[in-house]
RNA sequence: GCGGGUGUCGCCAAGUGGUUAAGGCAGCGGCUUGUGGUGCCGCCAUCCGGGGGUUCGAAUCCCCUCAUCCGCCCCA
């Protein structure tokens, strides 16, 4: 088709689809104040250096994932990929780390150039959460436990926690060499993406998916076994804290995680209901990001969750139980009162009405056309109001109203405005 | 970047070489010129994603292209 259209991967969210985002935004909102977060709202662009040296450049999404162009003054400029480096680089810039420790929480659209398929695209939002000078095992469980109680509260079942550890930069270090030296002796076992990533990012080839090469990896040294006593025991208190607060995990040695940045802990919330495209939320410990931006030394943790892919799991939520939790959020829009009216008075003065009512709190559809009342009645009765409020060139002489009731056999009785809105008012 | 699927009205969808491209939903108008939810009637694609070709003749066959979906890679 020649008509404009939008670009590929940038999705509209139509009204059906924002009331569910907004429901499902509320929720998380009411979760982060309760965890005490403070919301931080960072530019969409940032120079690219700010990714290149934040994510790594070694990362898929560094390497061929970005949306970079040069702006006038010859500045490489990048669409945000993702959240923590933006928050990070803001948090230093203005000094937040000097006074104190900071819990965070952020929202809003991420780019990435991808080819998209279910729960991808091109242009995606995520909320996440940054605790940024936090060192404790307890601040991993916390920051965990938040976006699994969230998730819980949405109503989504059948999620899946799994957790990793990844040690720290000497223990990777140390294990990325003896990796190396192993898998060297059987390239020619692997496949070929995993043959290409043995220079750039043999990490991430215990990851591969393709299946001989992960037989083959089972024979492989594990990372678990190369970390230090301190890092072993730093993941058991972690695991220790989440069976305290009941919250079920899977170990996954292999879950290594694609930004350079993170360590010790990892983690991924996946659902069974996305395809191929599993990861709703994924997290982990970023010690070394912050003091490799220029900043000083911060510990620090945090998360992302992805909205398409949320409301991908809660539309299959509120499918499997209509009267569940995901079903409440995906409700019509709540109209309560609609005005028809008709005449040239009348018209005007339902304006006023429709505007009193509004005052007062209603949501109030006001009919545009001056249609017949049988016309108007119909789509009165379509729009899913509960009232409709008549005002013809009867009811304007005297400054009166008709309500009648359009669910269930309610009279239709006549008021003056104020008696009207009274009326109605204590109908809700 | 690489595989595979799909493209007919706002949405769903029939039609698979032959004069006017079914039907349903939604929308609009009417029966009912001050009262809805049911019913009935009417209107709503000179055109089948776009371009080229084959043919007396194509939405239906071929080629190219674009879009979209699903998958790979990778991630939210």
């Amino acid at each position: 088709m020649s008509q404009l259209q939008s670009l590929r991967g940038m999705v509209d969210l139509l009204p059906e689809q924002t009331r569910r985002w907004q429901a499902v935004e509320a929720v998380a909102l009411e979760h982060f104040r309760c965890a005490g977060l403070d919301e931080i709202r960072t530019p969409l662009l940032e120079f690219t250096e700010l990714f290149a040296r934040g994510i790594g450049e070694g990362t898929d999404v560094v390497g061929k994932e970005m949306y970079t162009f040069l702006d006038r003054g010859e500045r490489s400029c990048t669409l945000r990929p993702e959240g923590t480096a933006s928050v990070v680089r803001a948090a230093m810039q203005h000094g937040l780390l000097s006074q104190g420790s900071q819990k965070l929480w952020y929202g809003g659209p991420m780019f990435r150039y991808e080819r998209p398929q279910a729960g991808r695209q091109r242009q995606f939002h995520q909320i996440g959460v940054e605790f940024l000078g936090f060192c404790s095992p307890r601040s991993d469980a916390e920051a965990i436990s938040l976006a699994w109680d969230l998730l819980s509260d949405l109503g989504i079942k059948g999620l899946k926690l799994e957790i990793n550890s990844l040690g720290t930069v000497e223990d990777r270090n140390r294990f990325r060499a003896e990796l190396v030296t192993w898998l060297e002796e059987h390239v020619d076992q692997l496949d070929a993406d995993s043959q290409a990533r043995l220079a750039t990012n043999p990490l991430r080839i215990l990851d591969s998916k393709d299946r001989d090469t992960q037989l083959l990896l089972k024979e492989a040294p594990t990372l678990m076994k190369a970390l230090s006593k301190d890092s072993v025991t730093r993941f058991e208190e972690v695991l220790a804290l989440l069976n305290t607060l009941q919250i079920p995990y899977q170990l996954n040695p292999r879950l290594v995680r694609g930004l350079d940045y993170y360590g010790h802990t990892a983690f991924e919330i996946t659902s069974d209901q996305l395809g191929a495209q599993a990861t709703v939320c994924g997290g982990g410990r970023y010690d070394g990001l912050i003091q490799q931006l220029g900043g000083p030394v911060t510990p620090a943790i945090g998360w992302a969750l992805g909205m398409e892919r949320l409301l991908l799991v809660i539309s299959a939520a509120a499918q499997a139980d209509p009267d569940g939790p995901a079903a409440r959020l995906t409700a019509a829009k709540p109209l309560f009162v609609y005005v028809i009216n008709r005449g040239e008075q009348a018209e005007l003065q339902a304006l006023a009405f429709a505007r009193q009512l509004r005052g007062a709190g209603m949501a109030v559809e006001l009919d545009g056309t001056s249609a017949s009342f049988g016309k108007q009645f119909k789509r009165a009765d379509r729009s899913g109001a509960q009232w409709a409020a008549v005002i013809g060139d009867e009811e304007a002489k005297t400054r009166q109203v008709r309500l009648k009731p359009l669910l269930g056999e309610g009279e239709e009785c006549q008021f003056n405005w104020q008696d009207a809105t009274t009326y109605l008012m204590e109908q809700r």
